[in-house]
DNA sequence: ACTGATACTGTAATTTTATACAGTATTTTG
DNA sequence: CAAAATACTGTATAAAATTACAGTATCAGT
């Protein structure tokens, strides 16, 4: 019940996200009202209250253009994914970085965390952030993450018939070879980009 | 005369970001009145005049709040850095790109276009952007921004009393020796992040 | 020494903005 | 089907906020 939007009400909230990116500003009742095309401010007022009450925003009271976005602008973060979850299930959320999807082309919808040193030689190392975006359509040679047996892992693309292969770049690695007519695959995504933090490196 | 600041309206910037940054809305006259302490509104409204009339912010008359930043937040890519030349001087500067200094901790000054594989091991690889911080205070092990013969080079530091090693991540490339007893060598930051952009990896 | 810029105090009018109250019609939910 | 929630109109008012005007003191540069 709560926590679930109209449509309505996910017009006006894509609005408020859209206007503060671009104006750097939270609108006034009046604004919103003349946006919509409401004859009445309360209109606006009211759409407001009811963002605020499902937490979708929060209100400033007696504050001038006192609306704050809940939902922070970033990327989560995944960390460990356990096997046979979902990747972006709560549990694996590490944390978020304040960071535009949009910087990566195309955008992101996650960073997934790094384990281990099978794609050194592609220059991805332990602990590094690999920002991937949500997609099916993977070409060979593209760096994927993907799922075998449940298990995530980042492997390098390549597709021969019925069979892919997932080729590591570090050759104390051996690639993994699925055969598609007698097990399950499936692409969480494609690498975007790649972020790795701390002085000195 | 313009584009300088004053110590005391340099003050009033930094904390207008930093409120803008926190709060996600700009200030009040009053806010900004309280703040430091003024007894009249209209020692904050001349400052933000001033820093408007200074190109540092942008005003919307009639309007609460209306207050924005002119600095667009983001990072300077510096590509190929002449010989000899200062690194952030206007004509190695490719482009920007809108990510938050302080993502990387510390925060970053601008990011590098690496060129050349001599950081391979170390996942540095060509045409990624190094994050970097200006500073002078380098440690044994991190990767540093130097200049040796006016060339701008990535290596990893080494101090030996008067010697300094840069060591490069490949066994492809030697380490460059510096005698600092006869040959001049300028830190042009430590490296705080990396960057790699582009579907695939 | 003069001039302009800086850095404020103090007061007040005007506009902007939030927000309460009283409604109506429609849709959703128990 | 009744009750509640949604999606508004319309009016009004108090509070928040901008902004003008009139000053004073200090400092930097010519």
């Amino acid at each position: 019940m709560d926590h679930v939007l109209t449509k309505r009400q996910a017009e006006i909230l894509a609005w408020l996200q859209e206007q503060m990116a671009m104006d750097g500003l939270p609108p006034t009742r009046m604004e919103l009202m003349r946006a919509f095309g409401f004859r009445s401010p309360n209109a606006a007022e009211s759409h407001l209250r009811t963002l605020a009450r499902k937490g979708f925003i929060e209100l400033q009271e007696g504050t001038a253009r006192g609306i704050r976005l809940r939902e922070r602008p970033g990327l989560s973060v995944v960390g460990r994914v356990a096997a046979g979850q979902p990747i972006l299930a709560e549990a694996h959320v590490e944390g978020r970085y304040s960071l535009d999807a949009h910087l990566f082309q195309p955008a992101a919808d996650y960073l997934l965390r790094v384990q281990g040193m099978s794609m050194r030689d592609a220059g991805i190392l332990d602990g590094d952030l690999l920002a991937v975006q949500r997609t099916q359509e993977v070409r060979d040679g593209q760096v994927v993450v993907a799922r075998v047996d449940g298990e995530v892992t980042v492997k390098r693309w390549r597709r021969e018939g019925d069979r892919v292969l997932l080729l590591p770049e570090n050759p104390d690695f051996s690639p993994i070879v699925v055969d598609l007519r007698r097990e399950v695959l499936a692409i969480e995504g494609v690498v975007v980009g790649l972020i790795r933090l701390g002085r000195g490196i």
